[in-house]
DNA sequence: CCGATTTGACAACATCTCTTGTCAGATACC
DNA sequence: GGTATCTGACAAGAGATGTTGTCAAATCGG
């Protein structure tokens, strides 16, 4: 008995493979067409055809179009993310050289996939709760990688509060410059976003401070 | 011949009184009704229902749901400023002093009216161009009270960042503190939100130096 | 009090989208 | 090569919504 292939390979693929190849590629022209005509305009229909794919598996993959938008978003953003951190991760332990390497590679990302970036920052609101909960958790996650939360337990009401709004403003820095066609070279906006972020750096240092 | 009422007087109301009222009714019901299912959830039947009215006074007043949508959030938005601009007249001189009076009532206001909120400030984006514009319109009103803006010419680009990224912070704590049913006391909120906000302040005042 | 205007209820039409189902053709295993 | 499985194209049903139109009832002016 082999180890796991028990269904028939077609292309070369296991059934599974097949499965998880014609997810991806419906998540690739979600992206696509989310960016063309946003989420609210896209059709089942229209991301198939992007896709080349027929709808009968779009509902092999996603039980509905809001499904697609929390996998495409997932995605997109889960690997951006990655990439921050491991460009945090390089710059060393210097509060602010890790905070300029991750919001250079953010922006930098955002100039590089002027698409996905706009459906992301702009239309991933109000679409529903289950993707209000998503884009919460993706931005605490933005969150820690630029300000990483000091351990101290005391930080809970007002230094979240700093969080989402240093988040805050990263976001509304990132959407105009997208949807202005990016005006700015990278570093101002770099610069500018930093500027806010270090108002959440300087509290979580005092908090720091205070606690040793 | 008397010089406006040409039409008949319904209710003691010329017709264009009526047509005027029917207008705010549709508005208010529309501030309520986006405000339990959001405005992707509202139809234009439950609005007027909600309004007491039929579906023929909905296009008598608005050409879609959007025309709606976009009245009802300048009537409410624009009430706001108003009422933020005047308390940040009342603090005189001290630009720290008008800025903590205008968000103090502004997160007042928030929390005095839940419902409106939500919506305006989260279901507010990502639904056209048109009310994109609008948005983008208030933003900078929204900003031009809290820092009022230099005649310096020269602070373009950089400066406009500065504005939105003080914006985005405001907004991003007034939107998790409104969905998370405000935890914070008012006065701790308004704090943090003053301390992004003297960012843009900070450099305002760097650049009315310079230009001296 | 009568007639004209305004109103409110509701139906009807058109359109769109989601979702499921059918069926012929293509592909790989034996 | 035959057969079972997988695939792609497409249609059709169900359901919802926007938008316009009809018609009787209510209201006001003379």
């Amino acid at each position: 008995m082999a180890s796991s292939p028990k269904a028939r390979l077609y292309g070369g693929m296991d059934a599974e493979e097949r499965r998880a190849e014609r997810r991806l590629k419906l998540i690739d022209a979600a992206v696509e067409v989310y960016g063309e005509v946003g989420y609210r305009g896209a059709t089942v229909k229209a991301i198939c055809e992007a896709a080349e794919l027929t709808e009968r598996y779009f509902y092999e993959s996603f039980a509905n179009s809001e499904a697609l938008l929390i996998a495409a978003y997932s995605h997109v953003v889960g690997h951006l993310h990655e990439e921050m951190a491991a460009a945090a991760g390089a710059a060393g332990d210097d509060s602010e050289a890790r905070l300029r390497a991750a919001l250079t590679l953010y922006f930098t990302r955002l100039k590089q996939h002027p698409k996905p970036a706009r459906v992301f920052l702009l239309e991933i609101a109000g679409i529903g709760p289950a993707v209000d909960a998503v884009k919460h958790d993706a931005l605490r996650a933005f969150s820690d990688i630029l300000v990483p939360p000091a351990s101290d337990p005391k930080r809970g009401d007002k230094g979240s509060l700093l969080s989402i709004g240093m988040v805050g403003a990263v976001i509304g820095i990132a959407l105009r410059w997208v949807s202005k066609q990016y005006p700015q070279a990278i570093e101002d906006v770099v610069a500018v976003a930093a500027s806010f972020c270090r108002v959440a750096l300087a509290e979580a240092d005092k908090s720091k401070l205070r606690s040793v």
